[in-house]
DNA sequence: TGTGTTGTCAAACACTTGTTCGCATTGTCC
DNA sequence: GGACAATGCGAACAAGTGTTTGACAACACA
């Protein structure tokens, strides 16, 4: 293929890529025969080889007499670097907001960013930078009808206006919600899209808009 | 038995424990005799009758036989941090399919691939490498009650069968659609997501699974 | 041609570990 | 007290699994 590495390069990436597969499936680690299965090999003591290979290079960790004890490693250096080279230009790092925290402005700094997402810049209308927007998750099945599900990661652009109809994160007595914003008799409204849900004022004090959603991602089809 | 709180359900308590604790610091899950050291109980069997009662109660899988196989269940929170933690070492790329090319394997090879997408592999249900998946966009309205939209963008993971309801990327005399699977009288249909259209059948020479749609993306909110 | 290296396999071995069985202790209820 | 369940212990067993060894084929190199 690309030089000097024939077979057993193919071999020893078909074992990682395996063992990655496999603890991503099953969340736990195989054991030898499984990968034996798993990667083609029909040999323990290959796999076993191809293992301590694989220790040695520092992409698992594998500890000698545990069973099913294989740990994947972090590949920090080699993937970030080939990745961020392609990546820095087009890819953004959100923070997710998991919970929001009751009236706190939790929106100005990332006061709960341990979950990051990244997106493609370009894929956003008019770009983003990083630090003006984030994301957050969908719980419940008020915006079905605008195809947005329970469960759904939404990309949300920090900005304190809309216009109408735009569909919005925002803040109602320190309650996060996504709905559509639009007008009824002169006066602003929050409108669910789904027909069990009625329209909800959205003026007075505790009324804040966070954001508008400009994006939506989902990892749950069913 | 509810509101008695003796010692076993202390020991049962101790014994999960240290099992969330175990796997969040090794990364796997303990024996049972390491669960005996971490939890006071003294015999293996002790163990392995709470692990019983742990796995029935549906807070961890336990499978009979395999060696440090405990998985934690659906305690939400840590579920989900877990799984946003190691994104960041967890980008992949795939390649955009925007036409389907009449009658030819694309997939195989990506023969048109200018745009990529970057996703977080562990979002996806069952985590997958560069190579098992693509991207398809969305052409019409056709699984709109699923919440799939016009121009949304689809990752289909490669696959040549599904299970019954799947949402899957199909091939029907060369040309490519994404449907829900299912079958009408034995047979196999495609079923739109959408009262305006009618099922489709899916089977003979010409009909072909190219994949399971597992997540999506969509930057066109409307 | 001979030698060494590499990749693989098969089999055997030894240890880790899940599972089962019988028994002791404690507490509850009749 | 006697029956019974709940809890826990310890030991023994059996199965899963990591590890080692030796052998064979393919290939490179001198």
């Amino acid at each position: 293929m690309s030089g000097t590495t024939s077979k057993s390069a193919k071999s020893i990436e078909k074992v990682y890529d395996f063992v990655v597969k496999y603890i991503h499936e099953n969340a736990m680690s195989p054991s030898v025969r499984d990968i034996c299965a798993g990667s083609g090999l029909k040999s323990t003591s290959s796999v076993h080889a191809y293992l301590k290979k694989l220790d040695e290079m520092g992409r698992i960790e594998y500890r000698p007499g545990l069973r099913r004890a294989i740990i994947l490693k972090n590949q920090d250096q080699d993937t970030d670097e080939d990745r961020t080279e392609d990546i820095n230009t087009d890819i953004i790092k959100l923070p997710c907001i998991g919970k929001i925290t009751a009236g706190v402005p939790i929106l100005a700094h990332e006061t709960y960013s341990d979950d990051f997402f990244y997106i493609n810049r370009s894929m956003i209308d008019g770009a983003l930078n990083e630090d003006e927007a984030f994301v957050l998750k969908v719980k419940g099945d008020s915006m079905i009808d605008a195809g947005i599900l329970d469960g759904d990661y939404l990309i949300v652009r920090k900005q304190s206006f809309c216009e109408d109809r735009d569909i919005i994160a925002a803040l109602i007595e320190d309650e996060a919600t996504v709905k559509r914003y639009g007008k009824l008799n002169g006066k602003p409204y929050l409108f669910p899209e789904n027909e069990a849900y009625a329209p909800i004022p959205f003026f007075g004090e505790n009324c804040r808009i966070l954001g508008k959603v400009v994006g939506l991602h989902r990892y749950k089809i069913s």
